[in-house]
RNA sequence: GCUGGCGUAGCUCAGUGGUAGAGCAGGGGUUUUGUAAACCUCAGGUCGCCCGUUCAAAUCGGGCCGCCAGCUCCA
């Protein structure tokens, strides 16, 4: 290894007293973070030599450190390498601060024969930069670092992935070793039983066990199947999505899936989304295109007759299902497929409209998602990048006039945004709210789009006040996002728990024996009479049994009908997740859950971490 | 698309060159059950696909497909 002799103070540690005064946890935890990558970096050169350094920060959940390497990194080098870490530990090295000017930096970094830091190194324009060592590691680091290696005991690594050098899919692929580290043996306990915990809700696990959904390779990759108890719990939320648009002063359209490639070309989707679109289909005279979006339909419909001012805001809203030709590698259950149903909208109104528009949507999406059982959000407003203003269509006078109103609809509802520079799309500025789930991980939901290329492209108009032809505002904007995602998001949410009102299947009678199959059928009747989603488990199975099925089956009422019931009128009532039980009348119970589905109850959240059944009855075995 | 890992029954997983296994789920039967898994029995597999090495391949090699983690991209 080689060595370099440089000057050096010891400054991490004053950094870090420097931040903790300032109470800043977060970065303390970064700080923390950004030293364990480099004690990980230092094992790695260590172990092997031949490794070239990438860059290693903390993360919002742990850190990374990339590296060229031409063997790939096993399991087991992970476990080498975590044992090299420990021993760096142990032996407290400080983390020593020096700076240098960039030509010394460059001839280090030319010693020790790492390209990467010096092409970095090229790139900074600074007269001085800072290095770290600790042992025998150096790195080119702005810092700041621990006093020493011995004060980040808590770490794990966790996986390695490929990352393209400096995230361009152009440039070579280095190996990322992720890793976490923690200021306290507990907090890493709790971070990996969180991480199991995810596992465990991931809602492709749950969607098979739940009879959701399913994609099937002879069908195609990324192509939703629903399966009968996903495809009510999707009819549920496309009836309350309906409602509440209709409400709302929305029409709703229907259109077809498929259109003639002209009309792609002049929406400008040949130009800007073509590699997102499957191929064209050949039928002689012209090509037609699978629906990528559904804008220039809804586009259609609006022009189908010229548009006076006074039948402005014109909503349009479909569940349009389209189809996009996204990569193989970034499909993902139904987070990410090829065929989706999005709720989208396209509202038409006038420049002065705009604001109450924007206010109207924010209002929908709030009064829905939090009708789901979403509370926290995290809003982002994107605006084009000003430095390069010709990647974005339109001119200064529309953008600005676009991001007042958006900003000050955001002001006037109260809510908190992140101003993101240069995250617009090319035709407009838009909203984006991420939804906050019980695990507390965000969910992209939400968008509202300013697009201020369709209606000068396509000619969409309006006739205003004065007789005169003006070019109308048109606004995209979805709530849910697309019917994939947003189940997707609700399985996990839920942890496939349902509150009542999206169950696919709300009650299941269980009857004790043979004998009770025709009450329990007479108490079906009655549930169904009441358009409560009801059916009879009657299998020849003890009653422990039939509740263990139905306890996984995640079903949110259970109703045990034995000689006692029969002979009362009443059932046992078992809740989910709980051995709470009681003897409740046939009407009771009907209204009470009918109560609960018409109000949208949520129910108990499901508990976190939730009581594992299995491992407790396995215990309990034990004994 | 790229990098790495993985692919055995519907599901979870054993099986390191010599006749494919278990549990659960499924079918049949027995039991008629009081709140998280009764008992017996039967059936179920081109070991992802193709090519190769070998007397012999789930097992070794190559290619392809798919899945998983991540990167890039995204609703």
């Amino acid at each position: 290894m080689c060595n370099v002799n440089i000057s050096q103070e010891s400054e991490g540690y004053l950094n870090f007293m420097e931040q903790q005064v300032k109470g800043e946890k977060d970065i303390d935890l970064e700080i923390l973070r950004h030293s364990a990558s480099h004690i990980m970096a230092q094992a790695v050169k260590e172990l092997y030599p031949e490794a070239k350094l990438g860059i290693g920060p903390a993360i919002a959940d742990g850190f990374y450190y990339d590296f060229a390497r031409e063997a790939p990194f096993t399991p087991e080098d992970l476990a080498k390498i975590e044992e090299k870490m420990r021993s760096i530990i142990k032996a407290d090295l400080p983390f020593l601060k020096s700076v240098v000017s960039r030509k010394d930096a460059l001839d280090i970094f030319t010693e020790l024969e790492e390209p990467y830091k010096l092409e970095l190194l090229r790139e900074i324009e600074d007269k001085e930069v800072t290095i770290y060592q600790q042992g025998s590691f150096t790195d080119l680091c702005r810092g700041p670092h621990l006093k020493s290696t011995g004060e980040a005991r808590v770490f794990k690594l966790l996986n390695v992935a490929g990352a393209y050098w400096r995230g361009d899919e152009r440039n070579v692929m280095l190996q990322r070793i992720y890793g976490t580290a923690f200021p306290e043996k507990e907090d890493l306990e709790k971070h990996l039983k969180n991480l199991e915990e995810a596992k465990k809700r991931d809602h492709r696990k749950l969607g098979r066990e739940l009879g959701l959904f399913s994609i099937e390779e002879d069908v195609g990759l990324g192509l939703v199947l629903w399966h009968p108890r996903g495809a009510m719990v999707r009819k549920v939320i496309e009836d309350f999505w309906r409602d509440e648009h209709l409400k709302r002063g929305y029409e709703l359209v229907y259109t077809p899936h498929i259109a003639r490639s002209d009309l792609w070309r002049r929406s400008g989707h040949l130009d800007y989304f073509q590699e997102m679109m499957y191929p064209p289909m050949k039928t002689g005279a012209e090509d037609y295109l699978l629906k990528p979006m559904n804008c220039p339909f809804h586009i259609k419909i609006y022009k189908h007759k010229v548009r006076s001012y006074r039948e402005l805001p014109i909503r349009y809203a479909e569940l349009g299902t389209v189809y996009r030709y996204e990569r193989s590698g970034v499909l993902h259950g139904l987070l990410r497929v090829r065929g989706f149903t999005q709720d989208d909208s396209h509202v038409f109104c006038t420049p002065e409209q705009l604001g109450d528009e924007i206010i109207g949507i924010i209002d929908l999406t709030q009064y829905m998602l939090k009708t789901f059982g979403y509370e926290e959000f995290e809003t982002a407003l994107s605006v084009r990048d000003p430095a390069r203003k010709g990647d974005f269509l339109g001119d200064d006078e529309g953008w600005e006039r676009a991001e007042a109103s958006l900003s000050a609809a955001l002001e006037k509802k109260n809510i908190s945004y992140a101003r993101m520079e240069g995250e617009a799309t090319f035709y407009g500025p838009k909203i984006d709210i991420k939804l906050i789930d019980a695990l507390g991980r965000g969910w992209q939901g939400p968008t509202i789009q300013l697009d201020f290329n369709l209606p000068s492209r396509l000619d969409v108009t309006y006739t205003a006040g004065d007789g005169k032809r003006r070019e109308v505002v048109m606004i995209h904007r979805t709530v849910l996002g697309t019917m994939e995602r947003f189940i997707g998001g609700l399985v996990e949410h839920y942890a496939g728990s349902f509150p009542t009102w999206l169950a696919p299947v709300q009650v299941r009678i269980l009857t004790l024996s043979e004998k009770h199959e025709d009450y329990a059928r007479e108490v079906l009747a009655q549930l169904e009479k009441k358009e409560i989603r009801a059916e009879i488990d009657s299998a020849s199975e003890t009653i422990s049994y039939k509740v263990a099925r139905a306890e996984r089956e995640k079903i949110p009422y259970m109703l045990v009908v034995g000689d006692k019931e029969a002979k009362g009128s009443t059932v046992s009532v078992r809740e989910r997740r709980s051995s709470h039980q009681g003897a409740s009348k046939v009407e009771e119970f009907i209204a009470r859950v009918e109560e609960e589905i018409k109000r949208k109850g949520l129910g108990e959240r499901a508990p976190f971490p939730p009581v594992n059944r299995e491992e407790e009855v396995k215990k309990g075995g034990d004994r």
